[in-house]
DNA sequence: TCTATTCTCGTACGCTGTACGGAATGAATG
DNA sequence: CATTCATTCCGTACAGCGTACGAGAATAGA
């Protein structure tokens, strides 16, 4: 399972049970004008168009078309709806079930997946790590992953904890590269840091950094530095 | 660097050179009533006891003894006093200059007391999720990690993301491993979940989910799981 | 003593999530 | 058909947040 908390105190969140296993046999009663669907779709939108700060229930509400509090017959607090959100993004993940009888490929091609998914929607990352959704694609994904999982021969709570090390990975790869990408689109805010770390670099007492920096090396696309750490992190999954 | 961003809005936060290059040379007007060390200490001390969601202006002034608006004396926003929260615990990391001759023992001596320190202070991983810091303990940090790595025979470019990808591995583990032990602690919750895990388990679609849960093996302790994977992580590192 | 400078902090504003309760709706019941 | 009652809609209100503003207090140099 992703991970959650992160040192917070813990967000704790709704019953999943009550969350997640609702036919929605509502005989009586006034019709919704809205719907799950529709909300959690309009707060994907609006996180991947604006952030995930952009994301308030006022403004979902208005993009819907709704009074704020009519949300709240939808999703019983914001916290939900942000589950809601991770989990509908979770159902872009194609079910791969065709497996090359080569686990660590399929592994691989598993984890290209979700950090295309991430790219695709950069607010991920950040909403992962504050919490984890338990959703039926969220589900979906997790079986497929335990499925390529299986040949390593790792026993149920080491599968488990290796997919929670493999989503985190991910998302720790994709958070950081974005963070790359949009400093070096706003020019002011990195020329700032980059004249401050000349300065701390020329002080003498961090001679690593200052040949770090001033060494940079062929640039690397992020890709490619993704799939060398991945392919460490895969290729030694199932030793000792 | 370690990550920022995570997908949200660029924070920005404030001039490095403007918040880490102060020789604070005041000698007219009124005398300081508190310190920014003060000030750091004390939002650090509610962190640890109360979660990062503790930290509000409003409470640390009440810790300090301050009138709310006297904290922007010290620091220009709330941000800036999030990135001297987490430079100075990053102090407490020694700086081990000590180099063994074996790279690979270093750096895994570093990522544990990295880990060590996270677990002392649990908020760590959550505040690195959003922002970096480049102040005085950082850089040295980063400074040792650079020296650290040199032997890999990694160009610049490429040593200062080992260092990012090292950085967000072991927050995301810590991460992992508090938000295990926190949900183990607070019982209905837990068991709310475990019941539905189970419900979904036994609904015949998730076969691989239903055996894992079932047959969780020995208890690796985190300790043990966080060294494999730092591991092999590290162990690939000079390989290209 | 006067003046320039700096720190202190009460008040206020706009934003957030959401509790509450009345109005509207519509199926089930008498 | 009238009534009941579950359900949804949503305006209002409230507590809490970060912080802009500006008046007052303190201090060093002139």
């Amino acid at each position: 399972m992703p991970r959650a908390g992160d040192g917070e105190r813990n967000a704790a969140g709704v019953d999943p049970e009550q969350l997640w296993l609702r036919p929605a046999e509502s005989r009586r009663g006034r019709k919704p004008s809205f719907s799950r669907e529709q909300i959690t779709e309009t707060a994907v939108a609006l996180a991947d168009a604006e952030g995930l700060e952009a994301v308030t229930m006022r403004r979902v509400a208005a993009e819907v078309g709704a009074g704020v509090m009519s949300l709240y017959s939808y999703a019983p607090d914001k916290e939900t709806l942000l589950e809601l959100m991770v989990d509908h993004v979770s159902g872009e993940l194609p079910a791969t079930d065709a497996r090359t009888g080569d686990w660590r490929a399929d592994l691989k091609t598993i984890a290209h997946l979700q950090r295309a998914l991430m790219l695709r929607h950069p607010w991920l990352p950040g909403a992962l790590a504050t919490r984890r959704s338990l959703g039926p694609h969220t589900l979906a994904f997790l079986e497929s992953v335990l499925a390529a999982l299986r040949p390593t021969g790792l026993d149920g709570a080491a599968r488990l904890e290796a997919f929670a090390q493999l989503t985190a990975f991910v998302s720790g790869h994709v958070s950081y590269e974005i963070a790359q990408a949009t400093a070096a689109r706003s020019a002011d805010r990195s020329a700032a840091e980059a004249r401050y770390l000349a300065t701390v670099a020329a002080d003498g007492h961090h001679p690593e950094l200052a040949e770090a920096l001033a060494a940079p090396g062929r640039p690397l696309t992020p890709e490619a530095t993704f799939t060398r750490f991945l392919d460490r992190l895969i290729d030694g999954l199932d030793s000792d």
